[in-house]
DNA sequence: TTTGATAATGTTATGTTATAACTTAACGTA
DNA sequence: TACGTTAAGTTATAACATAACATTATCAAA
């Protein structure tokens, strides 16, 4: 399982998150010669600045914050459409709310927990679940093209449960 | 796998899903003390004339014809919440729609295969598919509480592929 | 270095989905 | 009947998303 439960949904330092999310989005743009333009730039880095997926109206309020003057909404939209297009985000449609992709180089299961409580969310990739799903869809003569797992529950800082148990046997990214 | 992929996707008298969904809801609004009004039995209706599921407005524009006066907003919303907290109709969070159930007393995965080309939607339950996923959220020590699991595609009737494999390793409930 | 094509952004308005807040009607019970 | 409860009507608005068109930036080719 290919996950950032531990750093989702526990504090910790994001500059390393948004330093290292802006390093691939940079490669990926000149990988692929899109542009990382400073709208898109901005809003990459707000929603690294937390694991909380956020709406496109909370962006709207922090851009305009941060640049000093009015956004409107269709700024935010194109945003956020050219990063779901560059795989440098996903969307929780049962949110309405976008989060920044951990590993948008690496297979997806687009499987994401998200905390009821605390409104934080992980991105998990397991393979078990995409080959799970796959052979379900096939069994229906179903051709799967696409797939969103999103799960609610209690992260591990908000789960009444003894907080001791260690999440070994994850392998958990530190995305530095 | 218990699903309703066959009915859901092919042609097929409708009414026979209609007045099986209407004795359930009937059975279990009896059971819990419940009162199906007529605003939520039509519906409960509408949203198994097809097998598409429907939008807020779509319900509302229909409503408004088949009852001949205008229908507000929330007159929809709440029939929807009822229907939903009884666990008759399911909510598709991507396409802010809702769908009826087709077995609302069982164990769920809430999961559903939902056709890009026609709209069509099945659900089906998997043992295999929650267990994996609990498994997964106890290594994340993540405490799963709900889960939602939206595939697309093609269906059966729009997919490429030949038409005549058949889906005999489905137990596919009839509903009769 | 201009020019022209393309991509990105600004701007205004509007469409779509969902709910808040308050009023009225209907139903069940004593 | 009067009362409590649940459901529905009504109006307005919040929240999410896009259409349509004008303007500006970028960059390569003439």
């Amino acid at each position: 399982m290919l996950t950032n439960c531990k750093l989702a949904h526990q504090p910790h330092d994001h500059r390393r998150c948004i330093n290292a999310a802006l390093a691939r989005a940079n490669d990926l743009c000149a990988t692929e010669g899109l542009r990382l333009t400073a709208t898109r730039e901005s809003v990459l880095r707000l929603l690294w600045q937390s694991h909380r997926p956020l709406g496109a109206y909370q962006l709207q309020d922090q851009l305009a914050k941060l640049s000093g003057k009015p956004i409107a909404p269709p700024t935010i939209y194109r945003a956020v459409d050219f990063l779901l297009k560059a795989g440098l985000i996903h969307r929780i449609a049962s949110l309405n709310a976008y989060i920044g992709c951990p590993f948008p180089n690496s297979e997806h299961s687009n499987l994401f927990m998200i905390c009821t409580e605390c409104g934080s969310a992980a991105e998990a990739a397991l393979n078990s679940i995409n080959e799970l799903l796959k052979s379900a869809s096939e069994k229906a003569n179903f051709t799967l093209q696409d797939q969103s797992i999103e799960l609610f529950g209690l992260c591990p800082s908000c789960s009444p449960q003894e907080q001791g148990a260690e999440t070994e046997s994850l392998t958990d990214n530190d995305y530095e």
